[in-house]
RNA sequence: GCCCCUGUAGCUCAAUGGACAGAGCACCGGACUUCUAAUCCGUUGGUUGUGAGUUCGAGUCUCACCAGGGGCGCCA
């Protein structure tokens, strides 16, 4: 919030350097890493280390600190700041609270649900995430694609991003023809009622289970396929009654997360444009056709002129065929962008095991001459497994249903809240039991590394104590309730008139950080850091709640207080709407 | 064989190349007549896998090795 503070004395320091002929150096501003302390603050031992380079004869760290206290003295105290000291090297200036305090709460209640908003830029972006097979349950291990992309799309958005959300649903392929199968033959006429992506994953682990039995039925499996290849009406009627079974169970699951897109793709949809491509790579000779003994090959390191392997062979067509993966996401990738040609990054939330196969397919789009390639990007992550390294998946029965985790989690959030709450309606405790449930499902996705591996087991996914969605929930309900409390309108403005204590300087010094810390990890894509920012905020809260008490101090600290509780409120709020975790009004 | 990811407290994880490597869980001991205890306070816990290198400074960058996971021409 301060960058233009922070330029100032920059400026300042850097005359410094130049009346003095010293190195030119980029000065990196830190926050002072001390709680309580709320300040910027910077080293010279880059300078003296030049120095040092250049031939003279000085000890790099006596000689920073030396720096440091000459540009303390030359500093003084600059407008705007409290004070200005040298510490081993380092420069440390304090804000002078009062004043920003007042300002950074001010700017809070003023900017309400868009504070920590990124200007807007002049720019399209799409994300590709949760991309759920129809005809097959959804499970645990579908969640960290859907809760991560939705993350990175509210975190683009919020950072000043126009964002496209896109799902590609894979709609079609041998698993939606062996569950027609067993559907046709076993199940004809049923209807799902409730559960329904639970149902339709039953029926696709029957049919498994009776080829699996008799692996004579499979001659029946392809002849259906067969049949959907010459799409007989029948079979197409089928496929697309059963297919919208499925979307309308995916919605419902889409609906309790409060992830929403604003445009579906179909593998469907791109089988035969990726065969038309596949044709024009053969045409470039970029791909080569080794049908019918071999497949459709792009041989990308070869045309590359690469000695070592990097980006290897890409398999883009079957040698009966029919198309791939590969095949499809060529035509995908083409689509995204004449359908919106402004995008200037089309990304791909996908686990990180298809890294190699997003490479390839970019390349050869590059190759292929279509100069948006080099604007796709894939943002890989690890897998969601269970214990003893085990992959979720449906075909093995070692899957862990959203439904069920999702009934779990709300379950035992009811428990408390009827606990805590009981003279709250039925309705709004169903409420809050919701949000707390799928807060604590969503957090631990979001609150580390993508690139790290989850390891879901029951107990610490319903763990609803200490670093976990609840605790910033629960903060937000405290500050909610002081202001129900005090039973007065919101003071319009109020002075800081007795000195701050620790809790509020680091409350405050928290807040200021948000739009930082949007920027921060919107251009890295990770939810991580709003993640722990969060917990942060909501801990500095909680430290300040039970230090400082608002109601109970002479009205003018009373004042103050409260602001500063509405403003930690706005914060935690937007810091939650950014993680898509509800914030409840009581708990 | 080649490539990618991971290795930090008993466990799960943080840590913009910078100040004493921090949280949570678990364990032990405290705090509800108070603005909601889904909270707070305190104690215990570390040669950051190993070895070199770069740097004024390395958990972070480079290299080698060790361990685990993943990927590598017709699976998705």
């Amino acid at each position: 919030m301060f960058e233009r503070e922070q330029q100032a004395i920059t400026q300042q320091i850097k005359a410094f350097c130049q009346k003095n002929q010293l190195p030119e150096v980029d000065f990196q501003w830190k926050w002072i890493p001390f709680s309580g302390h709320w300040g910027i603050s910077t080293s010279f031992f880059q300078i003296a280390a030049l120095e040092a380079r250049q031939g003279k004869r000085i000890n790099v760290n006596a000689r920073a600190a030396e720096l440091a206290s000459q540009v303390a003295a030359y500093l003084g105290t600059p407008e705007g700041f409290e004070k200005v000291e040298a510490v081993n090297g380092y420069l440390n200036i304090y804000f002078l609270q009062s004043a920003y305090a007042e300002q950074v709460i001010n700017a809070v209640l003023q900017a309400g649900e868009n504070f920590g908003r990124g200007t807007v830029r002049n720019e399209r972006v799409m994300v590709e995430f949760s991309q759920p097979n129809t005809h097959k349950a959804f499970h645990v291990g579908h969640l960290r694609s859907a809760i991560l992309g939705d993350v990175i799309s509210r975190l683009l958005d919020f950072a000043g991003f126009s964002v496209v959300r896109a799902n590609y649903p894979g709609d079609i392929g041998l698993h939606v023809i062996k569950w027609l199968w067993c559907y046709m033959n076993f199940h004809r006429g049923e209807k799902p009622t409730s559960d329904i992506t639970r149902w339709m994953g039953d029926i696709y682990a029957e049919a498994n289970r009776r080829l699996e039995e008799n692996p004579d039925l499979e001659s029946e499996v392809r002849v259906l396929y067969a049949r959907w290849d010459r799409r007989e009406p029948e079979v197409v009627a089928l496929w697309e009654e059963t297919r919208q079974w499925s979307l309308n169970g995916f919605e419902e699951i889409y609906r309790q997360l409060d992830i929403h897109f604003d445009v579906y793709y179909f593998n469907s949809q791109v089988e035969h444009p990726g065969k038309e491509i596949v044709n024009e790579l053969i045409a470039k000779g970029i791909a080569v056709d080794e049908r019918p003994e071999g497949p459709v090959v792009v041989k990308l390191d070869e045309l590359l002129g690469l000695k070592t392997e990097k980006y290897r062979v890409m398999v883009v067509l079957r040698s009966d065929n029919t198309a791939l993966y590969a095949t499809e996401d060529l035509a995908l990738a083409k689509k995204k962008f004449s359908d919106y040609p402004d995008l200037s990054r089309s990304y791909y939330v996908v686990d990180v095991r298809q890294s190699l196969h997003f490479q390839q397919v970019f390349k050869t789009l590059e190759l292929a001459g279509y100069e948006w390639a080099t604007r796709c990007q894939h943002i890989p992550y690890e897998l969601v497994i269970l214990p003893g390294n085990v992959v979720m998946a449906s075909r093995e029965g070692t899957v862990v249903l959203l439904e069920d985790l999702i009934r779990e989690a709300t379950a035992r959030a009811l428990a408390v809240v009827r606990e805590k709450n009981p003279d709250l309606s039925e309705e709004v405790k169903q409420k809050i039991a919701q949000a707390v449930g799928i807060g604590a499902i969503k957090y631990p996705m979001l609150a580390r590394e993508n690139t790290k591996v989850v390891t879901f087991d029951w107990q610490s996914a319903l763990d609803f104590n200490g670093q976990a969605a609840p605790y910033i929930q629960y903060a937000y309900v405290r500050a909610g309730s002081i202001l129900r409390k005090a039973n007065r309108p919101l003071p319009e403005e109020a002075k800081v008139t007795e000195p701050l204590t620790p809790q509020e300087v680091e409350l405050i010094n928290l807040i200021s950080r948000l739009p930082a810390e949007v920027q921060r990890s919107a251009n890295e894509h990770r939810p991580l850091w709003i993640a722990t920012y969060a917990y942060e905020l909501a801990k500095a809260f909680n430290d300040f709640y039970t230090q400082c008490p608002v109601l109970q101090a002479e009205e003018a600290v009373r004042n103050f207080r409260l602001r500063l509780t509405a403003a930690t409120r706005q914060a935690i709020a937007n810091s939650l709407t950014l993680l898509g975790i509800t914030a409840p009004q009581a708990m």
